[in-house]
DNA sequence: CACGAGCATGTTTACGTGAACATCGCGAGC
DNA sequence: GCTCGCGATGTTCACGTAAACATGCTCGTG
């Protein structure tokens, strides 16, 4: 090691000051570079530093390299706080959600940040630890102080509906996992659809009827799927069954497949997610109900886990990039085309995908 | 329905115009209501407003009233930008991640979000695609453009160690999962605790060794966890079998089971997280070789679903909530010391939760 | 050779906020 | 009664950027 070598090489100036006086002693001292010391370097104006920075033409070629060299040497990076005051708009994009860890909603943040990356806005997360009313309201209002452009809200409860919750006029939005597509610009995933293909699937496999395990019932998704369920069988002309209340959890879905093993006249299941599938599974494996021999078993999600499961899971596969990716797109063409919120619907197809825990009924003996 | 109800009624001024003119044409034209509107409105000035605006003393309770209605009245939000530029800090912390979706980096996000809001900080989130060292500076270049007082990187891939990434220079960092702790403020999960609980459960239920089904090469967690597995049988005096290399997916957890289940020795396998203990209980299951009574399996992470799976899993419980929390107390700390980044290893301690996939081997016959 | 077009660069200004300083008015003390 | 002091409120300015406008130089053309 060299100690006093140029001291590029050294990666340590994190969170330290950057020149001039080693500790920056408690005040907050122009910490930052700005446009003016690059142009007092650089021996130019700082419009013409600005000019620079940001590709405009009208700069000859050796005076932009003399602002580059001097912007090198500073370390100059532009400050976003002034770029939003003098632009009126932050290039960031508000996520209002409540459980990031749940399934669905880390994978379709994943997609909605890197989608929102690629256009060039950052993501501010807005996290909600209980979805009551005010919880949502509070969000809103911390979101209207905040630097953002427009709000994603993912929130299955449906606290939108009040009536009395007003966006922060100026900020557009659009919902994921709502009914309100009357009033608001919604994305979500053909929860019907998904539902239907299952129902369906197991109908086709010569099973009389199919049970549900549903999510809790603050979710608009589980009320859809529940709701599609009830269809599909009324229109085959099936009885239905009672639907059986879960909470999204392996808990609650093992609860379920307790007491569904013992319903002699149970061939197969449809559970509102993977999660309950997994926990109906553990329940038929303990009471000795063989899976698919004995009783089918649908989830819903197709987490990367439920090809593993025992047996592998037949699930409906939810496209949660995609609908990221909507959400994207469309609060940026809110933005871009600067009028109001749009409402409508914006449905993400499903697909079957058929695993192992599914097969024809065993014939009665 | 009322259709000519009064307007309050109707919940939908979103991202629209908020008064004078309904759609606002095109332009981006004085949208959002400045102080100084306030001010004209209540006949004050703006630094008023702006006194009553911060709860700052000196206004008279008739003027503050005052100024408190034209607020209300024009729907006064402030201008965070502005507020920014003026304080030269942005209020939020910038999280640099490679696949949010995986098991913990979710958990530990949210609990990073719900601390940093408690604080008063807002959540940039900065999604990597594909870690290679071009994306992670870039990552740090952008977040040196964004809105962010301070960073929390958490990336398995060891990218940091290449000594030529240095940080923007007043921001501060703390690390997740790596090993940088000599340089960095890292935070972590005691990794090697977790695996030494994991080893020394079934050494004492009597197993005569351990074998390993590792996570990704690249991943810090994975090496570490394999190291202290190693140590922990070699400590014990027991043989060490060569482990086995997973990828952190359930798949590759399953094919590892599959090769396991040839190995007549092998009566306990310590998988590197969940999802791969998932896959080898599935293999194992298919192979006929019971669990627990042939064979024991821990897993690492204690994902919600593990009590759920068949058998319901022993595995190590990981406090992602609490790394959140002191990631979000480091670079807190860092903000208002102001100094440079402390270098140093922060471990959150792990705890075994046993449950019903471990048991003493099957006595010889 | 003179004049104007066009281009490189400089100067001014506004964005919204809030600290610092300025001013105004009123009441108390001499 | 006059002044001093203090509390309420107003004015100025800087934060960093970039659009709009201004300047000044060069080169081409009549």
């Amino acid at each position: 090691m060299d100690p006093d070598g140029p001291a590029r090489q050294v990666p340590a100036p994190i969170g330290g000051a950057q020149r001039g006086g080693s500790g920056i002693p408690g005040g907050r001292r122009k910490q930052r570079v700005s446009m003016a010391d690059v142009a007092r370097l650089a021996g130019v104006s700082s419009q013409t530093v600005s000019r620079v920075a940001n590709g405009h033409p009208g700069v000859v070629g050796a005076t932009r390299e003399q602002v580059l060299a001097a912007m090198r040497e500073l370390g100059y990076r532009p400050n976003s706080a002034a770029r939003a005051l003098r632009y009126g708009q932050f290039n960031t994009i508000g996520v209002i959600l409540f459980g990031l860890a749940s399934t669905g909603n880390s994978r379709t943040v994943e997609a909605i940040a890197t989608h929102a990356a690629a256009e060039g806005y950052a993501i501010t997360l807005i996290p909600i630890g209980v979805p009551t009313q005010d919880n949502v309201l509070g969000a809103f209002t911390r979101m209207g102080e905040l630097a953002v452009d427009a709000v994603i809200v993912i929130i299955e409860i449906h606290l939108l509906d009040a009536g009395t919750v007003t966006l922060p006029p100026g900020v557009h939005v659009v919902v994921v996992d709502s009914d309100a597509g009357d009033r608001y610009s919604v994305v979500d995933t053909d929860q019907a659809e998904g539902a239907r293909l299952a129902v369906r699937h197991l109908l086709g496999l010569g099973h009389e009827t199919v049970w549900h395990v549903t999510g809790p019932e603050t979710s608009f998704a589980s009320q859809r799927r529940a709701q599609a369920w009830r269809l599909a069988l009324e229109e085959a002309g099936r009885p239905v069954p009672p639907p059986l209340h879960g909470d999204w959890s392996a808990g609650s879905g093992y609860a379920a497949g307790l007491a569904l093993a013992g319903e002699p006249g149970c061939t197969a299941v449809f559970a509102s997610n993977d999660q309950m599938a997994l926990g109906l599974l553990r329940a038929f494996h303990e009471k000795g109900r063989a899976v698919p021999a004995d009783i089918s078993v649908v989830g819903f999600d197709d987490i990367p886990d439920a090809s593993c499961f025992v047996p592998p899971l037949t699930t409906v596969h939810q496209d949660f990039a995609e609908v990221g990716r909507r959400c994207v797109q469309g609060v940026l063409r809110q933005i871009r085309e600067g009028g109001a919120s749009r409402p409508g619907t914006d449905l993400v197809p499903t697909r079957l995908v058929v695993r192992d825990s599914t097969a024809p009924p065993r014939t009665r003996t």
